[in-house]
DNA sequence: AATTTATTGTTAATTTTAGAACAATTATTG
DNA sequence: CAATAATTGTTCTAAAATTAACAATAAATT
């Protein structure tokens, strides 16, 4: 079954908040709990839940580790998935730190860029290795997602290199918009939309809406 | 007249989308050329187009530098907004270093860190200042947008002292939901949901789609 | 100047997404 | 143990967003 991208998103945001919840040592969590920390409703909650098959006790809210745990089964690769981060500056830094241990199933396994100073090194755990090796390693590490964080003008042959050498899924922080071939999942995320969104809403509103950013869906039509 | 927010958002890509355009010498630009750049459909860059009010000149495309200007007639605010980011981490310099003179109408006019060797330093080209002149300082320079990129901990206690002091906008990029009043708009983005988004397209479709990253919209129902 | 071609603006149809409503279920209370 | 209250699962409805379709227009071609 494929889930409604909308929906993947927001497994995602749950499973976030109720790895949170289960660090504070909650057991269960009703849908409409799960629901004001997502900022969404509580019949989305559970329609979401519907739509992956999952069953609360009833009166008791959802069971949280089991929420997770189906959660994963849906959304996780169960071998998991090999990542690399393209361009150490202080974005892919902030990218590859982030991650850390973060989730089980998506290791960043590799990173790298152009500067002597990094190659070689080990950046947020992860070691660093010169651009010149992307071919290679991407295949011998068997990578199939690249997170692009370089500069404007390497990013599209950044992308074609990935792509030539096995990447399925890109997930693009560049301002540089990109094609890709069919088989290649593309997500973008220019955070300057993002303020200007928020700007937009300041100045009209004068607030008063309630926003999640998420990646634009760049998709073959 | 206030436009969806699915509109702003793709009139501020398609901003940047023509920035680069006209960069390049470019004049005039067609709707299918727009929405391909945008990975979008010509129906939908037209649409956009009727909902602004804008018109081309028929068989020759779009008047890049008259769209430009219509787009920030619509979505900036004429005497700009101050901006600022909470946090100098990697992702605080990435977010502050890439808006530098990106865009005339947001400024970044400060930063706020607690680490003293930050503190009275310029990170970005904009100047760092201790967390605890936040107070003091949103108001003295009427900062109106605040961007956090604190560690988790900090995030609640930070945006609580936002909306104290007359901000009305926040881009949350911490990995914690926040809860504002209703006269704040908030947009969060959470790179992990990103990133899984494409790992499930990945493991699902053998890739197939493109998307683009937009912040979630979080706003009060 | 007539014909063809390319492109727009707009209406109508479709699809996607979210919300309201409510019966069913089970804990809790008296 | 009956009554009440709380919460879910689901269907039906509504709203939002996207796409399709096509007449209108203007350039290019013959």
């Amino acid at each position: 079954m494929i889930l409604p991208e909308k929906t993947v998103s927001r497994l995602s945001e749950y499973r976030r908040i109720l790895l949170d919840c289960l660090s504070k040592g909650q057991t269960h969590i009703f849908s409409h709990e799960l629901a004001n920390l997502n900022h969404i409703t509580a019949v989305q909650v559970r329609r979401d839940m519907m739509l992956m098959g999952f069953s609360s006790m009833q009166r008791k809210g959802y069971d949280i580790k089991e929420l997770i745990g189906a959660i994963g089964s849906l959304i996780d690769t169960p071998d998991g998935l090999n990542v690399a981060v393209i361009g150490v500056g202080n974005f892919g830094k902030a990218v590859t730190g982030y991650f850390r241990g973060k989730r089980s199933k998506l290791n960043i396994v590799a990173t790298f860029d152009v500067d002597s100073e990094k190659v070689g090194r080990v950046v947020g755990g992860v070691k660093c290795y010169h651009v010149d090796n992307l071919p290679k390693l991407l295949k011998k590490l068997k990578i199939s997602i690249g997170i692009l964080t370089v500069p404007p003008e390497y990013a599209r042959s950044m992308a074609e290199i990935l792509t030539d050498n096995g990447v399925k899924g890109i997930l693009n922080f560049t301002t540089v918009p990109l094609n890709m071939p069919d088989h290649v999942f593309l997500e973008e995320y220019d955070m300057i939309t993002s303020i200007e969104k928020v700007a937009y809403f300041v100045k009209n509103h004068g607030g008063g809406k309630k926003s999640f950013s998420k990646a634009t869906d760049a998709s073959k039509q």
